[in-house]
DNA sequence: AAATTTGAACTGACTGGTCAGTTTAACATT
DNA sequence: AATGTTAAACTGACCAGTCAGTTCAAATTT
């Protein structure tokens, strides 16, 4: 086995215990066995425990962050850009359920100050919102959407996601399937619900 | 001092807390010192930890709950009751930062599952989504809103809050007033950015 | 009204279990 | 043969929860 698959090994295996207790409950002795490696192994690739933590975070963040960048180089409108945005962050999400929860608890943790490995993590979302930003932006000066606050409604879409996702995951209703998603989100993110006559 | 008084000190010291650190990272001793009282008597007030850290969470949306039924129940047209509910949102969550923080945290770790404390914490999130659902389907029957999937608008209301906060509590922009993140949600959620001609 | 008792609330030093991280000697892979 | 891996044992810091003892105000006795 190679020292990248490996290493990989060990990432997806902590992804999934971080991403279903706390911190304090997840075991190195876990990580190891769910890893199928022996413990002393896992250290060898990581230096300690918020280290290993961080590296899931990080590179979940980094992977979902490619699709949208790749989304958001389309030759296409700024509408069906942003479509294919929001299907991608569906998709990536709906695949890697776990990493979804682990980002979304750090992201509640959110904290500006030198934190060492959340410096990557800060990186990773600001990429995350500025790919959001860059196609809102676009759309604004093709006369077709207004926006009075960038930054502000490139965090409301993204967290709009979240919000639906979530959603769709736990409540009762019927499961709406992964488009169904995307147009309620389109249409409210762009029309919103205020009927028109 | 009273009981009570003295039981709501525990809380608010354990909130502070509790939100700024990880569970693992809180110590019983910190809790107790910064409450003023020894260790031992934060037990005779809360089985263990766990249950000091469920009585935290539920206490911070109880009381949120309580600002939103007020706000629900006053009888005005249901645009006007919505920025009402928003703006209650926004001022609660702005004068208790760190409940706030709390409150999200234990929102993505969303479970279904009897996990005794968190059955309380369940009870208190519907109730919370129950009152803007009421008022958007008062919308509807007055023909003023189209909503298409009831509850997930309402939670996407309800995150939009958050989204805002968050983004105006860390971005290096200029600070958004508590108007202005009422105005910015309610164009969004109403209208949508979408250009109109 | 002084002295004594009671009990509930409180204190904080202590303990026992837990776990991150290390070490080691034998084993495997290149 | 050299570099990486394993399994298992080990160490030591750490901390939740406990409990023997203290405090104190109110109740009871003298």
């Amino acid at each position: 086995m190679g020292k990248t698959e490996r290493k990989r090994k060990i990432i997806e295996s902590a992804a999934r215990l971080f991403a279903s207790k706390r911190f304090g409950e997840v075991l190195m002795d876990d990580v190891a066995r769910e890893a199928g490696i022996a413990k002393g192994t896992v250290y060898s690739y990581f230096g300690d425990k918020e280290e290993l933590y961080f590296a899931v975070v990080v590179d979940g963040i980094s992977r979902l962050n490619e699709e949208l960048d790749y989304q958001g180089n389309q030759r296409i409108a700024p509408e069906k850009k942003l479509r294919g945005m929001i299907r991608a962050l569906i998709r990536f999400q709906t695949n890697n359920m776990y990493l979804f929860k682990l980002m979304h608890i750090e992201d509640s943790r959110e904290e500006t100050g030198p934190g060492q490995h959340r410096q990557l993590w800060e990186t990773e979302r600001v990429k995350q919102l500025e790919a959001i930003e860059t196609v809102l932006q676009a759309g604004v000066e093709q006369n077709i959407f207004t926006v009075h606050h960038l930054k502000t409604e490139a965090r409301i879409l993204r967290d709009m996601v979240r919000s639906v996702l979530l959603n769709n995951l736990f409540s009762s209703q019927k499961k709406m399937t992964n488009s169904q998603m995307v147009e309620v989100i389109i249409r409210v993110f762009l029309r919103g619900i205020e009927k028109k006559d």
